[in-house]
DNA sequence: CGCCTAAGATAGAGCTACTATCCAATGGCT
DNA sequence: AGCCATTGGATAGTAGCTCTATCTTAGGCG
């Protein structure tokens, strides 16, 4: 198909997609002569994932060119999956050079039997925990263990729906979406348990 | 004081805090006369406020003067909570008018005994539960009973942090604080967990 | 008396994500 | 054969956001 049926079955516009071409997210179609050029079903395809990590995951051009250069590389699936997670979960601030761990997250990681390595999100869950406790922000154990207990079920569940597939766009579009979705989940939980205590806590002595 | 001594105590400079001024999130200083205005402590701690909610919590202008005209017009503690909340949690985009209660949302709050009642963050749940719904995307009971009594726990504490203070701004620097930091923590344990699990299934079969 | 600072208005800058315009080349329809 | 639609490529413009800078007028302070 060419630019103009690639641009209605994806209700992108043309100026977009010639964007998208500009910033590498889309390859170029087969050229078939100077002013000419075929685009495939992987064309709409990859439409969509960027559509979705634009506009549902919430992520910025640059942060998409980042997954969808990795996938396009050829990087083996659990490299490409760790990009996405840095993206979509906002790791990526929270990654430091020779940040120390933590005896919180050393126990958390032993409590759960999670294996203990060095990774982009081990590295910021540390860096978070010296920020909160910096602040005086108190975390016991018990609470970051029954937390890690449940986000440990979720995450298995969630990783699940990736093996299915073995389109690289597929898993990346699964994976983030998937992402996306459960964080907010649990977003949604913490403000619906913090409004709860907020009601208790107030209504009766405001 | 004056406009420079405040922007010296604050680390701002004057052409920000004229901008502030102009957006309505710093109240404007004593009027001595047409050309010269004073400035207090409260004038020190709204900007300290304003800069930690800009540049810790990544609100924009918007946001800020949401909060911030709620505590100016003296609403009560609990409204300024529910919108601190509303603002801080992303829970905006996700209420919906009329949107339907779903079975798991029920479900988890008599499970938790919380409060039964419409509120944007009930809402916003039963939104982001449908929403996942039809993505197809699982969420069994069990799961989000582990997860809302984990997260109940840290609720709790975390607002206990915010009745230490009468001061507004206080409680809406700490309450904002508060929760920023928490959802990141989660977050972050959710990277962890998922990381894991992926190290685990596709580390042995790449 | 002159310098500093104020308020107020307006304009500009830098970033992001598009969106629009212009161009020459050219295939394919008539 | 001729013309219209479409292409790639280049370039420029727009819109929203958060400042940042400049200019003006005015007045107190040393």
């Amino acid at each position: 198909m060419q630019l103009k049926e690639l641009s209605e079955r994806t209700a992108t516009t043309p100026a977009s997609i010639k964007y998208y071409l500009r910033e590498g997210l889309l390859p170029p179609g087969e050229t078939v002569h100077a002013t000419r050029a075929r685009y495939s079903q992987r064309h709409v395809k990859r439409l969509e994932l960027i559509h979705a990590l634009r506009h549902i995951v919430h992520l910025n051009i640059e942060q998409i060119r980042t997954i969808i250069e990795m996938a396009d590389d050829g990087a083996p699936r659990l490299a490409v999956l760790a990009t996405v997670q840095r993206v979509v979960l906002g790791l990526e601030p929270n990654v430091r050079e020779g940040a120390e761990r933590t005896y919180l997250g050393d126990a958390v990681v032993r409590l759960r039997g999670w294996p203990d390595r060095d990774s982009d999100a081990r590295n910021a869950l540390d860096v978070q925990i010296s920020l909160m406790e910096g602040l005086g922000i108190s975390m016991p154990l018990e609470l970051l263990d029954a937390y890690s207990q449940a986000l440990d079920t979720i995450a298995g569940l969630d990783l699940s729906l990736t093996t299915a597939t073995d389109d690289v766009d597929d898993i990346i579009l699964t994976a983030a979406v998937g992402m996306h979705m459960h964080s907010q989940l649990v977003l949604r939980l913490l403000a619906l348990a913090q409004a709860s205590h907020a009601i208790r806590r107030l209504e009766i002595a405001p």
